[in-house]
DNA sequence: GCTGAAATCACACATTA
DNA sequence: TAATGTGTGATTTCAGC
C-alpha cells in the first residue's frame, strides 16, 4: 500500500550527507544532527526503501582505468513505433559503454552518452549497437574535450523540501 | 611517492561489484570471489587509496523529490580567452542545478546537465547562471523528454584490463 | 590467510509529544 | 499513535601475527 510522506529537514540533512559519503557511520552522523544512532539508522531505511535512495555505490574514475575517451551520439530512428522505440532502449541498457541515453525532442530522437577506452573501441561499439542492427535513420557523434563538471548530487531547496515526496510500497 | 600497478581480475571483480553495491559486507564479498576477507578488504583500501574509486555514495532519485525537469544547455562564450573558460567552469561548478558539464568542440563550447524542479525554476537558473553574468553569446536548450539510462559504471573488459592505472599519490 | 579486539549495526523496550 | 531515545546483543571491521 503505497502512502506519502514529505521529507523533513532531517530527510535533507541525512541526504545531503550520505551523497557525499555513504561510508560514515550513523553514530557520528547522528551526533552531527543532533539525534540518536537508531533514529538516524531509521531513517536511513526508510528512506533507502521510498526508493529516494535508488542504490548505494562505490563511484569508479573511468579516466584512472584508461577509460579516457567520451562521445555523445545522436540517433534518428526509420521506424518509430513503439515497439522499435522500446526495442533501441533496451539494446542501450545493455550496452556496457552506454553511461546514458535520453528520448528527446527535436531532429534527433536519442543523445547517447559513451565512455569508451579509444577511437577503435567507439568504432567497434556504433558498428556493433547502432549502425549494425538496422532500423537506425542517422545518426551524428560529438566528442566533448573535457568533462568539466559530473556530479549525481541534487540540491535541496526549501520549495523541493516541500513537495510530496512518494515513499515505500 | 606515485606508483603504477595493473589492476588484476579480483580488482576488476571487485570494481564490478562495489559500484553495484557498496554496503555488502567484505566478507560476503570475500566469499563470493573465493579469497579470504582481510584481502578483500585491503584491495577495496587499496582501490579508495589509489583514487580508482572516487568515492563512495547514496544515490538519490530526483524524480522521487519532484525533480521532474532535465535540460540540455548549450552554450557559446563571447570571449574564449583561458581565464573566461575558467570562470564559466567555476561558475557552473558552483551552481547546484548544474550535473554535468562538459567543453565541446563545434558550434558551442559547453554542453550542460540541468536538474530542476520545473521551468520556472530552469528559468531563473538561465537568468542567475547563464545569460545574467555576461560573457555569454549565445545559448539553446533541449529538453529531453525521459531518461532512458542512467548509470556510473564502467565496464571492464580485458584490453581495460591490460592498462597500466596510475595508483596512490 | 587466520584470529581476536574494537567498533558498528540493529533490535527490543520504555518514553515522549 | 507514531516517532524518538536508551540499552544491549549480534555483526562487522580491521589490526597483529
Amino acid at each position: 500500500m503505497p502512502h506519502f510522506r514529505a521529507l523533513d529537514k532531517l530527510d535533507r540533512k541525512l541526504l545531503n550527507h550520505l551523497q557525499k559519503d555513504n561510508q560514515i557511520p550513523t553514530r557520528v552522523l547522528a551526533d552531527k544532527l543532533h539525534v540518536s544512532q537508531p533514529t538516524c539508522l531509521r531513517r536511513i531505511r526508510d528512506l533507502r526503501e521510498a526508493g529516494v535512495i535508488n542504490a548505494d555505490i562505490s563511484m569508479v574514475d573511468p579516466f584512472a582505468l584508461g577509460y579516457g575517451m567520451l562521445a555523445f551520439l545522436e540517433v534518428s530512428l526509420l521506424n518509430q513505433a513503439d515497439e522499435f522505440m522500446h526495442e533501441f532502449e533496451a539494446r542501450m541498457n545493455k550496452e556496457a559503454e552506454v553511461m546514458q541515453c535520453y528520448f528527446v525532442s527535436g531532429e534527433y530522437d536519442y543523445f547517447v552518452v559513451v565512455h569508451v577506452i579509444d577511437m577503435d573501441a567507439y568504432y567497434q561499439f556504433v558498428r556493433r549497437a547502432i549502425s549494425g542492427p538496422g532500423n537506425v535513420r542517422h545518426f551524428h557523434s560529438r566528442f566533448p574535450m573535457k568533462k568539466t563538471k559530473f556530479t549525481t548530487r541534487i540540491a535541496f531547496d526549501e520549495k523541493a523540501a516541500e513537495l510530496q515526496v512518494k515513499t515505500g510500497k
